[in-house]
DNA sequence: ACACACATGTAATTGGTTACATGATTTC
DNA sequence: GAAATCATGTAACCAATTACATGTGTGT
């Protein structure tokens, strides 16, 4: 089954290959990791697991930074120190694999929203609480909106000819299409929220900024 | 830290009592399932703790449908047969926590968009596969939209004085802003990823970098 | 007669995060 | 000289789902 992790994992390297778990890792950060995540916990186990069952392996050129031993000194960890870089690409088992997945109908796991929770149950909340949830959604998304269009900016400039830069562009402007929208309703929700404990006049005395 | 579920029972039961955990799982399914699920494995655990810490306690009423017995007969499990109802009910003290609960800021965790992730790797797909997965994505989120609008049609005619309504439609209206969003990003997305297969015409069945 | 809703709980398993261990090299 | 980055991996823990066990009452 694969756990959806190795799935990634293969993802990432069909685009560049000689990648470590810890340029995965960094990879990811910049690009899927703002609808999907992965830790070193998930990572370095999969890479194992990917080797094993062939659809990885280890990458031919060393590319350190500027070290001055490229060299492979001992197993998995040289004793004491920076360990060294175990880089992997993929193989023609693991792009078939990859593809196959890609094929099969995406599952959907129901998301777990608390800031939706909170404001569901925002009638029980002291008054102010739900206001101020509300203005902390949208200082989130007007950040995240920012760093979207600065992503696109940037992306448009660098990759623009790189083959998979359409399907790129494509997600990151749908999470563009689900911050605007959420951003526009907020601004309703703000007026109205903010019209419900107005009018009730004095008992509200902890409404804070 | 009262892992989460536990804040979700205390809301339900704050907005109506004597329920038992079949209850609010079927509550949940309703309402704020679609952002935030919860299974029996969850459910049954969290009201034991809650009751241990005083939170909720086991409710009057027993309501059952129209059996014979409503009269408990043993302890928790009558041996064979269905078990008896165990109802909870909050406590002052259930109040309070979940007012504190409330009042702290949300924690976002991350979204784990399959779809996305499948529509990023989509220059390694097979041809049609991305086109095909969009249309999946359109058909199920036309659904959702009926569904969220039914449930706005019946809330409106049977809760419309409920104290909790306006925060519930809240909710609602963020869902359906998010969908529509996502709807009006799919046509665009369908046409690109349409034309993106069209020209290349005949030798594209392989497309690898 | 059959299926489905009622009803509670536990156990097994998977999925995932966080913290730990370890220390050299690069950058400010 | 301090801080951040490079780099791999494991262990402990927490969260959550699914399957199992059990069988009656209700509606078609």
């Amino acid at each position: 089954m694969q756990s959806q992790t190795g799935y990634v994992i293969l993802g990432l390297l069909s685009i560049e290959g000689n990648q470590s778990g810890y340029d995965i890792r960094r990879t990811i950060q910049g690009s899927v990791g703002y609808f999907w995540g992965e830790s070193y916990g998930q990572i370095y186990p999969a890479l194992k697991k990917l080797a094993a069952e062939g659809l990885i392996e280890p990458a031919n050129s060393p590319q350190r930074t500027g070290a001055k031993s490229p060299v492979r000194r001992g197993g998995r960890k040289t004793a004491g120190g920076r360990p060294d870089r175990r880089a992997y690409s993929l193989t023609p088992a693991g792009r078939a694999r990859l593809q196959e997945w890609l094929a099969q109908p995406f599952r959907v796991d129901p998301p777990r929203d608390e800031f939706l929770l909170k404001l569901f149950f925002g009638r029980e909340a002291a008054p102010g609480v739900s206001v101020e949830h509300v203005r902390d959604f949208q200082q989130r998304n007007r950040r995240l909106l920012r760093t979207f269009e600065e992503i696109g900016r940037i992306g448009r400039a660098k990759n623009a000819n790189h083959p998979h830069f359409r399907f790129w562009i494509l997600t990151l402007e749908y999470g563009v299409a689900q911050i605007r929208a959420g951003l526009r309703w907020s601004e309703g929700a703000l007026k109205e929220l903010e019209s419900m404990e107005k009018p009730a006049g004095r008992g509200q005395r902890k409404a804070r900024q």
